[in-house]
DNA sequence: TCTCGTATAATTGTATACAATTATACGAGA
DNA sequence: TCTCGTATAATTGTATACAATTATACGAGA
């Protein structure tokens, strides 16, 4: 296996190793949809047994970052259009609980943090860097879900947005225009945190992630040929 | 590994079979809250090796009905007041979404279907077999599950359901008329279903789902000094 | 050429052995 | 008696061997 060594670093199991390793192949799209898993294979690669690897796996299928099929072997899970509406649906829901709970607990230290992420957000806007527009938006949602203290909601978020970063590696995102437009959403959330209002908050919130929505579905009609229909 | 042979079942394997038998365990108490898991022991008594069993446990974790101490060792995983407030304020969202869908999606066929299990609920209350009336109660949201072919959430709606179920064993219900008012709100769900009220239907679910929160939270509050504090 | 059957290879599922880690028992010394 | 240290036992993590299942290759017969 291979091993780290950034000074006191904490070991990782070997099941840990490939659960994160595997995931990041399959949200990258290193690992494509639709294609077999081989244990055997995918342990000499990762040069671990396949012991902690199968650990991995199933791990993985419960998520449904990969399936098994009817003769008993596994593959990349594929996308679907409806699938991605649905996590979406589910996200607006908890993205909402969740902001509403933040916006109780914050703090003024809380509200100066997410003011200059927001910031941050906004300069990368202007200076053309889109690849900081999403790192620095996710930090905003993170800072929330943290302040929310809302464990169960949190973690189903955490396992949808995976889901959600694969498409959106796999579907490059038409509208040039949305950066943009979530730049607003973002900082219409903040207002309403900072004004402590918490019902509007999450109106924010829901309308935030279903204008993301909107935007993947544009994005996918656009090459509906190539992604397979719901099953 | 003990096998039952109902004709030509499908062999379940030692994995599944595994994670079913302790899950059940762990909802109905037999494995109580906080009590340590030893793989070997478990191992032992379900007459299958550690490697499976492994994989079990390890879904159980991400489920987090099984939980890893700061040594590395498994135990039940121990209840909390605002684990239940909040596994119930997301299902409260989720069945929701669920209810809608399945009112846009009933046939006739299958509002006559919903009538009949209601109306099983209500004849299990009125001769007292209170055991029949969370039995068919799980079935009129099961079949609505069904009928929402809303994947996502539902998957999510499961693993959530199995933690109420459990908190179901550990708290017995304090008040004696909640299975009537249930039967009233699962009535209510059933009426806008067939008025083809999607938003209606939705508020009735959600309202089942609070009422329910607060049924237990008085429970909870009665034995709250046998009860963990929220960590 | 095409279809089918069968031998062979590939793959998954499970048990087990062993190394690494952590807990426990217990005696020495105060 | 109490505390500490150390030997021993218990436990987890991983690799590997093998059995069971499934896919593949390939030749015989039409």
């Amino acid at each position: 296996m291979r091993t780290h060594s950034y000074g006191a670093m904490r070991k990782v199991s070997a099941r840990d190793f490939a659960y994160a390793e595997i995931k990041e192949q399959i949200i990258k799209g290193t690992l494509e949809p639709d294609s077999p898993i081989v244990e055997d294979h995918l342990a000499t690669d990762l040069e671990i047994s396949r012991t902690p690897l199968r650990e991995a796996l199933h791990r993985l299928e419960v998520e449904e970052l990969v399936v098994r099929q009817n003769n008993g072997r596994l593959k990349v899970a594929p996308i679907s259009k409806k699938e991605v509406e649905e996590i979406f649906t589910v996200r607006s829901k908890l993205e909402g609980i969740v902001v509403m709970q933040a916006t109780e607990n914050a703090t003024d230290e809380d509200l100066f943090h997410l003011t200059n992420i927001t910031r941050m957000i906004k300069e990368s806007l202007k200076e053309g860097h889109r690849e900081n527009v999403l790192v620095y938006g996710s930090e905003f949602h993170s800072y929330i879900y943290e302040l929310s203290n809302h464990k169960t909601a949190v973690g189903i978020l955490s396992q949808l947005n995976d889901h959600i970063h694969r498409y959106r590696q796999l579907i490059p995102l038409r509208n040039e225009e949305r950066l943009e437009d979530s730049y607003e959403e973002h900082q219409a959330i903040l207002n309403e945190i900072a004004a402590r209002n918490p019902g509007a908050a999450k109106v924010a919130a829901q309308y935030h992630i279903d204008q993301s929505l909107e935007a993947v579905k544009e994005s996918i009609e656009h090459i509906q040929a190539s992604i397979k229909k719901e099953t």
